[in-house]
DNA sequence: CTTGAAATCATCCTTTCGGGTGAAGGCTTT
DNA sequence: AAAGCCTTCACCCGAAAGGATGATTTCAAG
C-alpha cells in the first residue's frame, strides 16, 4: 500500500517535471489544458487499473465441485424410499437431531421418528450414522 | 465496455469545462499546473481502480473435488486432536457405536465416550452425525 | 525432577435414539 | 367401494448418546 502511494506520487512529480521541460522546450506556452488532462487522464486510468488489480487481487471465488453427484433414483425406487423420507435422510445427513427435523418440516417429533425408523427398515441399518453412510454410498444424497 | 468509455469520455470532457470556467471566474489565470495535474490524476485514478475492479470481478475458479483425499493434518493441530480421538473419530464416521468403537480398540465404554466428549468441544458439534460432517468438511476423514 | 498432555476408566444424570405397535386421514389403483 | 401406500401422530420402553466432573497412569518435554 506504501509503495503504491510512493509510486503515485513520484509519477506525479516526473510527469509535472516533463511536461513544463516539454511546454517551455518544444511548445507554444498556450498549449492547450485540455492536451494535459487528456495525457494525465489516460496515465493515471492506466496506474488506477493497475492498482485496482493489486488491491482486488484475491477475489477469486472458489466454488468446490464436490465430485460430481448424479442423484441415484432407480436406487430409491428400488428400496421403496419415499419423499418424504428422504427428506428427512437429507436433513439427518446435514447432522440435525430429529427434533430440529421435525421443526424444520412443520411436523411433530413422532412423525419424524417414524420417518426415520422406515428409513433403518429400508435402508438396512440400526443407526443413523450407518444410515448416512450407506445413503452416500448409493448415491441417495450428495 | 463502451459504456465504461463513454463515462471517461464524459467525464474528461466535464472536467475540462468546469476547470475552464473556474479559472475564468474565481482565479488569476496562471493557476498552477500542478494543481490541474493532482486533481485530474487523483479523479482518474479513482476512475481508474473502479474500471480495474470491473474488469477483474468475474474471476470464479471451479476447483473440482475429486475423490483423492488430501489429510488435512495441520487443522488437526489447530483444533488440538490427538491420535486417540483421531482414531475414534473415524470409526464413529464408519457408523460404529460407542460400544462397537470400545470394542474394536480393545477399551471400555466409558474412555470412547470421553473421546468422544473431547472430539466435540474440540470440533464445536454436540452430535456425532454433526462431528463426522464438519471432520469431512476439514478433511480430517475422508 | 517436575509439569503437562494424553489415555484410561468411573459415576451420575439428562437427552436423544431406536423399536414396537396402533391408528386416522388422504390419495391412487384396481 | 376396497386395497394399498403415504403421511401424520401417539405412547411406551429400553438402549445409546451426550454432558459434567474427577481420578489414575504413562510418557515426553522442559
Amino acid at each position: 500500500m506504501k509503495k503504491i502511494i510512493l509510486i503515485y506520487g513520484a509519477s506525479l512529480a516526473v510527469l509535472v517535471f516533463l511536461l513544463k521541460y516539454l511546454e517551455y522546450q518544444f511548445f507554444a506556452k498556450d498549449l492547450a489544458l485540455e492536451f494535459y488532462l487528456a495525457v494525465i487522464a489516460m496515465l493515471f486510468t492506466g496506474l488506477g487499473i493497475w492498482a485496482g488489480f493489486r488491491l482486488t487481487r484475491p477475489k477469486v471465488v472458489v466454488v468446490k465441485m464436490s465430485a460430481d453427484f448424479v442423484f441415484n433414483e432407480r436406487e430409491l425406487d428400488r428400496l421403496g424410499i419415499s419423499k418424504r423420507e428422504h427428506e428427512v435422510l437429507e436433513w439427518m445427513a446435514k447432522g440435525l437431531s430429529n427434533q430440529e427435523i421435525a421443526d424444520k418440516l412443520f411436523v411433530s417429533l413422532n412423525t419424524v421418528k417414524t420417518h426415520t425408523s422406515n428409513l433403518f427398515l429400508k435402508l438396512e441399518v440400526s443407526r443413523r450414522t450407518q444410515a448416512i453412510q450407506k445413503a452416500k454410498e448409493l448415491r441417495l444424497i450428495p
